[in-house]
DNA sequence: GCGTAACCCTACGCACGAGTAGGTATGCTC
DNA sequence: GAGCATACCTACTCGTGCGTAGGGTTACGC
């Protein structure tokens, strides 16, 4: 063929990144199971074999997605945060760097989240990445509380800490459903309700069980 | 066969409970995909083509599996509520009631939440009964904070509704995983994150962000 | 005691989609 | 311009598991 052919051939690094790009819209649109090698392979503008002799069977291929979404969300969390601010400006900042994470790769979010966590095989690899973000919340809620000089059970904070986390899940959810929602406010209004919470907490106000 | 038929005729409405049972546990433990409709039959001591005569096919399978925890769910919280309660009151039996139902029902909580969110057919249902469950706390904060002569934008209201409903998720995947946990001390621990904050809202009170 | 309806089984068809075999063309090195 | 590695394709195999055909047995009404 001399005069065009049809498509160019690439360098492996970039039919990666474009078999990668191409399956991560893939498998958040249909999810893990429904979505097909042939589909994501097309969608790249490449045949299956390839997909195959780069990233491997479809597992892998999912794991790589996932490692390379969650890396990215990591990244931009971790460089927001600065470790010696008050609590409240690095949980703002890291809240802010969130969902601007979100709302840029929508499609990575619904990857990570809304497919790896019920499909067995990945949920452990989730698990870790989940547990690893609660650890950092709870350590920063203790720091904060052992500066106020009070102190707080250990099951107490993990739990407390589990429980911003999935808010904080929640709403990432939901500004992936609504395109035109602003990140940034709705980290503020995130903020609104984590922060007013726990700053009752630090002053060691709580809440008790009414006895009926 | 005149001595022992090895396992008894049954009627109808009987096999149908113990099928799905079966199908709940075995959906709970391996995911809908990875489950197989003759493992479910088994557990459930009968043959396949019981289960597609009973309950139709797979997906309708899950579906009623679906309704049924989802159904038992709802009773369970609707029963603890009296709305002319007050709001935190409301809201801690409306907790004290959810905790407990995942206490008891683990394996119906796990088919509900981890693996009816992930797949694309039964998605819009579960978002139905989850809208439902915002909407209802949404109304009753609204409601508290007339009460106290204020006001919000529905929209900031729908937000912080999905906040507190997300982490009472995440507690109640949190209490899944930890089968040693009091429900009722769960949910007290939910009720010292959400409501301490959601106070202070209906005080007036908000965060702004720094102005870096 | 005989029809009939409900309960229940073994054994198979068949589609669908992951993964592969085997071969072609293109560019790069010496 | 021979040799070689790399990019790329068409067309297949084959396991897996959903769903069913067709037939047997127990209970119940009359």
């Amino acid at each position: 063929m001399s005069s065009a052919p049809a498509f160019k051939r690439l360098p492996r690094a970039v039919r990666e990144q474009q078999m990668l790009d191409a399956a991560v819209k893939v498998f958040s649109r249909r999810g893990f199971h429904a979505a097909g090698m042939d589909e994501i392979a097309e969608d790249a503008g490449i045949s299956k074999p390839m997909v195959y002799a780069y990233l491997g069977t479809k597992e892998e291929l999912f794991v790589a997605c996932l490692h390379r979404e969650g890396t990215r969300m990591m990244q931009a969390i971790a460089g927001a945060a600065a470790p010696d601010l008050p609590a409240d400006e690095r949980l703002w900042r890291g809240l802010r760097a969130f969902f601007g994470f979100v709302g840029a790769y929508r499609d990575g979010w619904a990857v990570l989240y809304r497919q790896a966590r019920g499909e067995q095989p990945f949920a452990g690899e989730l698990a870790t990445m989940r547990t690893r973000l609660i650890e950092v919340v709870a350590g920063m809620l203790d720091h904060a509380l052992r500066a106020e000089g009070r102190e707080i059970a250990a099951l107490d904070l993990e739990v407390v800490a589990y429980a911003l986390v999935g808010a904080t899940e929640s709403l990432a959810d939901w500004l992936a459903d609504h395109p035109d929602a602003d990140p940034e406010k709705t980290a503020t209004r995130m903020m609104n309700v984590a922060w007013l919470g726990a700053a009752q907490l630090l002053h060691g106000v709580t809440w008790c069980p009414p006895s009926d």
